[in-house]
DNA sequence: GCCGTTTTCGGCCCGACTGTTTTCAGTCG
């Protein structure tokens, strides 16, 4: 797929216009790049079918944008972009991913100190070259070396939600082969961590050289690291790595818990059959006489060491070996439990879709309900609805639900906000438009680095205010990014549990916020919450299993999540102002 | 650079915050 190729060309294009304080066309390229990522089809296709002409015809797409689209798919490069990168030679993206930093500073620091990279960034701030510059300062520079260390801590990991999709393609396409009769993915992308580092498949084949050399001629390879008779190592375009191993199949069970971990489960796993008198390694399960007790599966290593089975999300170590062998592990909610989706953005607020569409395409994904909740007035530049708008949107809503009543349809749309934390905890909606909506989140969108207690405040205010029934995203982290911002969890789940408010779980990309760990908390804390995909183009409803995945990487039970209840028992647990 | 049953030209991307300023530029959502 070229789709992200070209969309990440046009988005630093924009940053490039935005660095020349172009106005307007950097926005263009922006959502040029957006719609691509979020196109269905390849741009490939589209273009082949029908050219220029059908490449205008894609909204946010015109004469120009087209144009570089062509070039790209019959040159590999746009010149445009590479007269910008001849003028200007730095890592861009490098620079602009160190929080503070964007496209005007880049700039500037090229010019002035001819820094092109994160490297010389960092020397020239250690240096302290940056701080005398005109419009920079101390400050700025001890915030560059902070942003540059909090890079360093995620590097090399990739968000699980641009592994997923790389991660089927490549098991599917290894699944397909004649010649394989079993084939996993193991490794923290099995166990569904948040980031990852590569991508571990095992496989089960008669044939391993035949295996070996289909999986280093995928198409995604771009190097190959290492190639041997039962093991490869290649670098995948998107810049992980990937390994294949080849595996007998009386052994595979023994592998893939093996290659699964996390390291510390396993450290405590072989502990476990030391002290029964065993040996646990990646070959299987064997006694003091090297006779292998299992290996063939996962199910028969754990049982030989009396513990039942448990799916790879809870394997970090965290109490699930004790519950393991008590009986008492928690019965995970699954990936298809999930009934609604509460917080999807419509072209109400600048999503992509009318909420029509939203409802049809929630329908397709089996859901019951689907609740819109489009940003309220504060958030300007996402085009929030003052309480006016919110109303003419819910009367929409009203006619689109009698709508799919007429048509013996057993779906309902929910009216909902995403309405803005002030400063003080107030929200920007006046109680009355509340009091009309089936449910309301709130969230903070700005003033993230107030200090701990003026936040705790400012959130207390607005969990006891009578109509807020969820809070979205609560810690505000951004992956590889953002730290969350100053809240002690326990307060906030505290807070929380005091005021009958619902968590979210965001299962958008960068956020998974609440993350594992915080679930966790909050089911101990007994707190409800709901797994939302703050989806603002219909494509992003699939995100959802991102969020399941953390949801059960945090024990999450059926009881612990709001909208895996039908829609009559989700509405009646809202608070009742 | 894109868009249009209010417009084929003139809107769109605003407001808060931070850090640098003495009136504002850059970044972020």
């Amino acid at each position: 797929m070229k789709n992200r190729e070209i969309a990440k060309i046009f988005n630093e294009i924009a940053e490039y216009l935005e660095m020349e304080g172009v106005r307007f066309k950097p926005y263009a390229y922006q959502k040029a790049a957006i719609t691509l990522e979020n196109l269905k089809d390849s741009i490939d296709d589209i273009y082949g079918q029908g050219g220029l002409k059908a490449l205008k015809a894609i909204p946010g797409i015109g004469e120009s944008i087209a144009q570089k689209i062509e070039e790209y798919l019959q040159t590999g490069k746009i010149e445009y972009y590479e007269e910008f990168r001849r003028k200007l030679p730095i890592n861009l993206d490098e620079l602009i991913a160190v929080e503070g930093m964007g496209p005007k500073k880049a700039k500037i620091l090229y010019e002035q100190l001819g820094i092109t990279n994160l490297a010389e960034l960092e020397a020239a701030a250690r240096a302290h070259k940056i701080a005398p510059l005109k419009g920079f300062g101390a400050k700025t520079e001890a915030n560059i070396l902070e942003g540059i260390e909090f890079l360093k801590k995620s590097t090399g990991r990739f968000l699980l939600g641009e592994v997923w999709p790389l991660a089927d393609q490549l098991l599917a396409a290894l699944r397909a082969l004649p010649e394989v009769d079993r084939a996993d993915v193991a490794g923290s992308f099995r166990r569904k961590k948040e980031t990852i580092g590569d991508l571990d498949f095992l496989v089960v084949s008669t044939q391993p050289d035949k295996v070996m050399a289909f999986f280093i001629s995928q198409p995604d390879v771009v190097k190959v690291q290492a190639h041997g008779p039962t093991k490869s190592s290649v670098r995948l375009r998107q810049g992980l790595d990937a390994d294949l191993r080849v595996i007998p199949a009386e052994s595979y069970g023994a592998a893939l818990q093996y290659f699964s971990g996390s390291k510390e489960h396993n450290i405590a796993l072989r502990q476990i059959a030391i002290d029964q008198g065993y040996k646990l390694n990646e070959y299987g399960l064997f006694d003091q006489h090297d006779q292998a007790i299992a290996g063939r599966t996962e199910e028969e290593i754990y049982q030989a060491l009396g513990l039942a089975w448990m799916p790879p999300e809870l394997r970090e170590d965290r109490g699930e070996l004790a519950a393991a062998r008590e009986g008492r592990l928690p019965r995970l909610i699954d990936y298809g439990d999930v009934k609604g989706d509460l917080h999807v953005h419509s072209n109400w607020n600048g999503g992509a879709q009318p909420i029509a569409e939203i409802a049809q395409a929630a329908l397709a994904l089996g859901y019951e309900y689907v609740g819109i909740a489009d940003h309220t007035k504060f958030l300007r530049i996402e085009h929030g609805l003052d309480e006016e708008q919110l109303l003419a949107r819910n009367q929409e809503i009203d006619r689109l639900n009698e709508t799919l009543a007429r048509e013996g349809k057993q779906f309902r749309i929910l009216k909902g906000c995403e309405a803005n934390i002030l400063n003080d905890g107030g929200i920007d909606i006046a109680d009355e438009v509340l009091a009309q909506m089936d449910y309301v989140i709130a969230g903070i969108h700005s003033a993230f680095r107030m200090p701990r207690d003026e936040m705790l405040r400012r959130l207390q205010t607005a969990m006891a205010n009578p109509h807020v029934d969820i809070i979205s995203h609560p810690t505000g982290r951004i992956l590889k990014r953002r730290e969350e911002y100053e809240v002690a969890v326990g307060d906030l789940l505290r807070l929380a549990h005091d005021t009958g408010t619902i968590l979210e779980i965001n299962a958008y990309p960068e956020r998974l916020d609440l993350g594992d760990v915080n679930i966790r908390a909050a089911k101990q804390a007994g707190v409800r919450m709901v797994i939302n995909t703050d989806a603002h183009h219909v494509d992003q409803l699939r995100y959802m299993p991102l969020g399941i995945a953390q949801a059960r990487r945090g024990w999450a039970e059926k009881e612990d999540i709001i909208n895996v209840w039908p829609a009559t028992r989700l509405l009646a647990f809202l608070k009742k102002p």
